[in-house]
DNA sequence: TTGCTCCTCACGTCACGTGAGGTGGC
DNA sequence: TTGCTCCTCACGTCACGTGAGGTGGC
């Protein structure tokens, strides 16, 4: 049977002797031998002993759990239950970084309409994105509410083009265009604009709300503060519904 | 301009009074003022500035980049590189705890034809694991010469039924047939088996390996150190090609 | 005898958490 | 005056890496 130095089973493993000696320190791999020196000798099942640690490092399970695992011999509960539990974390940490880099995809769209990288501008795109779920519900319950009443609109004209009764469309008109004033008075009231130039957070004229040029989350609007017309990005009120 | 004590900024932005005062030391949230005892007051743009770090912090941007950021006025570079950098790392550790995700599972499968959990179990599955891709790649070869061998057969036979002309299937047949035993042959030379009872590593009886009752990755078997004939698992035999 | 390996402290890493013991401020 | 908050050390966390200074073993 031969025994291996520190050097020799750290190489053998493909680990630092640094490791090695950690792993004595630990109590998980406790050398079979020593020299009169004090020097450490590794037998044979050292090696398999390293070499079960090595796996169970490589799914980042802690030294202490594989301590209790290396003790409770015969326990293949012990390993299930790590198992899980290793598994879980994995899982969570998957699903945070997955959001995170959904984050920096967003960030990186939102910083592309700023010219400068000052702190105002990472401030700016972080409260942007803070409120990005209330302004997304809100726009699900205007498209809840519209949706039904696009479709009476259409579905009042066909009678209209089929039957020659023109009432209920004209009804219909009535009705829908006081539902959507009230669901733009509901929408400007919880939305502002940031103006990239700026910074300043501010709300558009009416007339701009309605009329200017847009995309989902941007409007070309006239920044109150520096009077420039340009890009501005939308955002959830501060304050309305805290 | 009301100013906030430190307990007040923390609550504010839901971190703790250490991680203010911690920030603090390392430079990146010095406070607008002092009192004369000593105390830290911090003002409206100190809020903006804790808002931004933890905004970075949830990206697990480290203090470090983070102190760079803001102190670097003016650039938006430094953050486009930065996102750079950490989306490549958040995708590389994705990647690896995915992997650990598919470790995982296989592990679980693995374990389940082991009765124990002795540490020399955890240890045969980490060697079962290590030499999967070896095992798939030889399947790959073998599958890869398999597939125009039977297409071969499959064309003679059919030339065979259509024109009546047989020579050339039982030809095919006997060349397929040779080919065969090689190929069995190179299989058997770099596969062995691991007794899930004793744990101990075997070759088979050639009759076993042929006939015996298998699935993918595991193959019923007579272990020759403990007798048992025993569902065992595949492996790619230490030694070979290295 | 000369390199080379190995030994044991002991500090550094990273972003805080957690006391301890003392004090400011309402 | 009494709680409450805040202050500054200073140690602990986790798995090692990195010297320093000394020694074993071929």
């Amino acid at each position: 049977m031969s025994l291996y130095t520190t050097g020799e089973l750290a190489k053998k493993c493909g680990v630092s002797v640094r490791t090695v000696q950690y792993y004595d320190e630990r109590g998980i791999l406790v050398p079979t031998d020593l020299t009169e020196g004090g020097r450490r000798l590794f037998s044979e099942d050292d090696v398999v002993t390293l070499e079960t640690i090595c796996f169970l490092r490589d799914l980042d399970i802690s030294i202490k759990d594989i301590a209790e695992l290396l003790e409770s011999d015969e326990s293949k509960k012990v390993i299930e239950l790590l198992l899980d539990e290793q598994e879980k974390n994995i899982q969570e940490d998957v699903k945070r970084k997955t959001e995170q880099l959904e984050k920096i995809k967003s960030i990186r769209s939102a910083l592309s309409s700023f010219k400068d990288g000052t702190q105002k501008t990472i401030h700016d795109i972080s409260q942007v994105m803070e409120e990005k779920d209330k302004l997304k519900k809100m726009y699900k319950k205007i498209v809840v509410i519209a949706i039904p009443l696009e479709t009476v609109e259409i579905v009042t004209f066909v009678i209209g083009i089929l039957k020659g009764i023109w009432i209920p469309f004209f009804v219909a008109l009535a009705v829908v265009s006081i539902c959507l004033i009230f669901m733009f008075d509901y929408w400007y009231k919880q939305i502002e604009y940031i103006c990239p130039e700026c910074h300043t957070r501010f709300r558009p004229k009416k007339m701009e709300a309605v009329f200017g040029n847009h995309t989902p989350k941007m409007r070309k609007l006239t920044c109150p503060s520096c009077k420039r017309r340009i890009w501005s990005l939308e955002v959830y009120r501060k304050g309305v519904n805290s």
